[in-house]
RNA sequence: GGCCCGGUGGUCAAGAGGUUAAGACACCGCCCUUUCACGGCAGUAACACGAGUUCGAUUCUCGUCCGGGUCACCA
C-alpha cells in the first residue's frame, strides 16, 4: 500500500467509515449443517415479475431445500433509470401468487427479514464503499474521468480498427496510470469519476471453472477494467455481486446463462477482494418462437407480455399448474416422479441441479395445458368452485355473480361426472368454465339449435316431442336412458349403435343422434358432461321450456 | 465480428462406444361409450452435416452449418 494509495482512498471515501473487517463481523459464516446450500434470487425491480424470474427462483428455492440450507430474496436496485415504481411489490405479489416465499430477504416494499441485510443494494452502499476503499488502498481500483463521448469513441477506434476486444483495458485505458495529483485535482475540481478495477488479467491467458449445470468452462481472462462504482457512487452488477454474495454467504450462484460471459470478471473481482466466489450455476432460457422472425430467442419481459407471470394469474390457471409445468422443464424427472407421488406436494420432489438441461427451452402451452387438466381434475367440485369463485371475483365479476347466487347449485355443476375415479378432465383454466356452464345460467344461456347434418327438422321435432311425452324429471340415470332408447324404434332409430354401423342404410340413425337432439335442446351443445346430471340439475320446468322452444323452432 | 453456450421427433426430453434410440405433450387411428371427457390399445415422427478415432459412433475429437447469449456508468 502506497502512500499514493491511501491518501486518494482517503480522497475518495473520506476518513473512518465501515472497514471489510467489520463487514466480515456483521455478517458471520452461517451456521448451517454441512452442505446446506445458500442461495438467493436477486431481481432487478424494473417491472412485473415474468416467467424466467418464476423460473430462476423455483430453482432457487428447490436447490436450497432440498439441501437443507436456505433462499433469500435481494433486490438489486442499483439502475434507478430503470427502476419501476412498483417494481418490488409486483415481484413480492407475484411470488405470492404462485405460493412461494423465501427464508429471508426483502418481504415487501420497505420490510424484510435476516440476519444479513439490508436486502435491499441501494442501503448497502456503506458495504460497497468499505471494499472499494480497501480496493483502492491496495491498488487495485482507480478513479477513471473519462466521459461517455470519450468512452464511445474509443469504442469506435477500438471496432474500426478490428480489435478483438472492445473495452476500458491497455493503452485504451486512460485514466489507469493518472498520477496522484492530477487525479486530486480533478477530484477537488468537483469532476465527475467513476471507480474501476485495476485488472491485472492476461489476454492470452485462460481461465476454467465449472458449472454445476453445464460443467467445465474455459474463457480468456478478463483484462477489462470495469466500472465498480458509477459516478453517483452505486455498485455496478459485478460489484454488488461480489459484495454481497461474500457478506450474504451465498454458496451457489444460480442465475440466467446470460451471465456466463461475465464470470471471469467476476471470478478476478471475488479473488482481488480476498473472497472466495461462489459456485455457479447458469441455467437454460425460458425461450418461445419470434411471430415475426419465426425465430427461437428468448423471452423478453419488454416484447412478450405473455411472459408476465400476471398472465397465467389473469387466465385463470391455478398456481400449482404454473409451477408443477415449470418443474417439469426443470428435472425431466419430474414427471416420473410425480406419477409414483401423486399426491406429494411438489415441493417434496428430490430436485437436482446437475440434473437440469443446458439448453433453452420453448414455453410450451399445450403442455401447460394438459398439466393443469390433470391438476384440476384432482380437485373436489367444492374445491374447483373456490377457486373459480376467487379467480371470477377478480377478473369475470358476472360469472361470480351467477355462482354466488346459489353455490349449491354451483357445486352440482362441477360435480358431474366429478369426485370420482375417473373424474373429467376437461378445464385447464378458469376463464374457460364460463362456456362450460353457459347452458346452466338462463342469464347467459344463448340457445342454438342447428342440427347436425344427418338429422332433419321433422325428425328431431318428432324426437323431442316423443321425449316430452316420456320425460320424468324423477327418473333415475338407467330408467331415463331407457326411455331414450325406447323412443328410438318408433321414429326411425335403433337404440344398438353397433347394429346401426353394421346396417346403416336400415336406419335414419341411432340411440346416439337421438340424444344429440335431446342434449341439443336442452344445452344447445353437441358435446357435454352426462345428460342426465344436466337436466337433474336444472329442472324440469327449464328442460320442458327449452324442448318446446327447439320443437317450435324445428317445425317454423 | 471476437468470446462463450448449445443442437436427439412439432414441443419437453431419457440415453449410452454395440439399444428394436425411452417417456410425456401434441397429432392420428382403433376400442370403450348416448355426446364430450376419462380410460385402454396402436400409430406417424428424431440423433444438423462432413471428416477423424474405433471392429463399431447419435455418443469421443476436429471442422462446417444452424440457434442462442454476451461484448454499457443495464441487470
Amino acid at each position: 500500500m502506497t502512500d499514493n494509495n491511501k491518501r486518494l482512498a482517503e480522497l475518495l471515501f473520506g476518513n473512518g467509515g465501515l472497514t471489510p473487517e467489520d463487514c466480515e463481523k456483521k455478517y458471520p459464516l452461517r451456521n448451517l449443517p454441512e452442505g446446506a446450500r445458500v442461495t438467493r434470487f436477486s431481481p432487478s425491480p424494473t417491472g412485473y415479475l415474468h416467467i424466467g424470474g418464476l423460473f430462476g427462483a423455483l430453482v432457487d428455492v428447490l436447490t436450497a431445500r432440498a439441501s437443507g440450507g436456505i433462499t433469500y430474496l435481494r433486490i438489486e436496485d442499483t439502475d434507478k433509470k430503470r427502476e419501476v415504481e412498483d417494481g418490488v411489490s409486483a415481484i413480492i405479489n407475484g411470488f405470492k401468487n404462485f405460493g412461494m416465499s423465501f427464508d429471508e430477504g426483502v418481504t415487501g416494499f420497505g420490510t424484510e427479514s435476516g440476519e444479513y441485510g439490508p436486502y435491499t443494494q441501494s442501503q448497502r452502499v456503506e458495504v460497497y464503499h468499505a471494499v472499494a476503499k480497501r480496493l483502492v488502498e491496495e491498488g487495485k481500483a482507480y478513479p477513471c474521468f473519462c466521459t461517455a463521448d470519450e468512452l464511445s469513441q474509443t469504442r469506435a477506434e477500438q471496432e474500426n480498427g478490428g480489435a478483438a476486444i472492445t473495452g476500458y483495458f491497455g493503452k485504451w485505458a486512460k485514466c489507469r496510470d493518472l498520477s496522484f495529483e492530477e487525479q486530486k485535482r480533478r477530484i477537488e475540481a468537483g469532476e465527475p469519476y467513476v471507480l474501476r478495477f485495476r485488472s491485472d488479467g492476461d489476454e492470452d491467458k485462460r481461465i476454467f471453472f465449472d458449472d454445476i449445470i453445464r460443467g467445465k468452462i474455459e474463457m480468456p481472462e478478463n483484462v477489462i477494467d470495469e466500472v465498480l462504482l458509477k459516478s453517483d457512487g452505486i455498485p455496478t452488477y459485478h460489484f454488488a455481486h461480489a459484495c454481497d454474495d461474500h457478506y450474504m454467504r451465498t454458496t451457489h450462484v444460480i442465475r440466467g446463462e446470460e451471465w456466463i460471459s461475465s464470470v471471469p470478471k467476476h471470478i478476478a473481482l471475488f479473488k482481488a477482494c480476498g473472497f472466495r466466489a461462489p459456485k455457479y450455476a447458469h441455467t437454460p432460457q425460458v425461450m418461445k418462437i419470434d411471430e415475426e422472425t419465426g425465430a427461437k430467442r428468448k423471452l423478453s419481459k419488454r416484447k412478450d407480455p405473455e411472459a408476465a407471470v400476471s398472465y397465467f394469474v389473469e387466465q385463470g390457471y391455478p398456481k400449482e399448474s404454473v409451477i408443477e409445468y415449470i418443474m417439469t422443464l426443470l428435472n425431466s424427472n419430474f414427471e416420473d416422479w410425480r406419477r409414483a407421488n401423486p399426491d406429494t406436494s411438489c415441493w417434496e420432489f428430490p430436485f437436482n441441479l446437475k440434473k437440469m438441461s443446458v439448453s433453452g427451452c420453448l414455453f410450451d402451452m399445450a403442455k401447460l395445458n394438459d398439466v393443469s387438466k390433470n391438476i384440476i381434475s384432482k380437485m373436489s367440485s367444492r374445491e374447483i368452485l373456490n377457486n373459480i369463485l376467487a379467480w371470477s371475483k377478480e377478473y369475470d365479476s358476472e360469472l361470480y355473480s351467477l355462482l354466488t347466487a346459489d353455490e349449491d347449485y354451483a357445486v352440482g355443476i362441477f360435480s358431474i361426472d366429478r369426485d370420482c375415479p375417473k373424474p373429467r378432465k376437461d378445464i385447464a383454466s378458469w376463464n374457460q368454465v364460463k362456456d362450460f356452464v353457459e347452458y346452466f345460467y338462463d342469464e347467459i344461456y344463448t340457445p342454438d339449435y342447428t342440427l347436425p347434418e344427418n338429422i332433419s327438422s321433422a325428425d328431431a321435432a318428432a324426437i323431442l316431442k316423443k321425449y316430452l311425452e316420456v320425460f320424468d324429471i324423477d327418473d333415475d340415470k338407467d330408467t331415463w336412458f331407457a326411455k331414450i332408447k325406447e323412443i328410438c324404434e318408433p321414429l326411425g332409430f335403433t337404440p344398438n349403435v353397433k347394429e346401426y354401423k353394421k346396417n346403416p342404410d336400415a336406419f335414419k340413425g341411432h340411440v346416439g343422434d337421438v340424444s344429440t337432439v335431446i342434449r341439443l335442446a336442452i344445452t344447445s351443445r353437441r358435446n357435454t358432461p352426462d345428460l342426465h346430471s344436466i337436466i337433474r340439475l336444472i329442472g324440469r320446468q327449464r328442460v320442458l321450456s327449452r324442448i318446446q322452444n327447439a320443437i317450435e323452432k324445428y317445425e317454423s
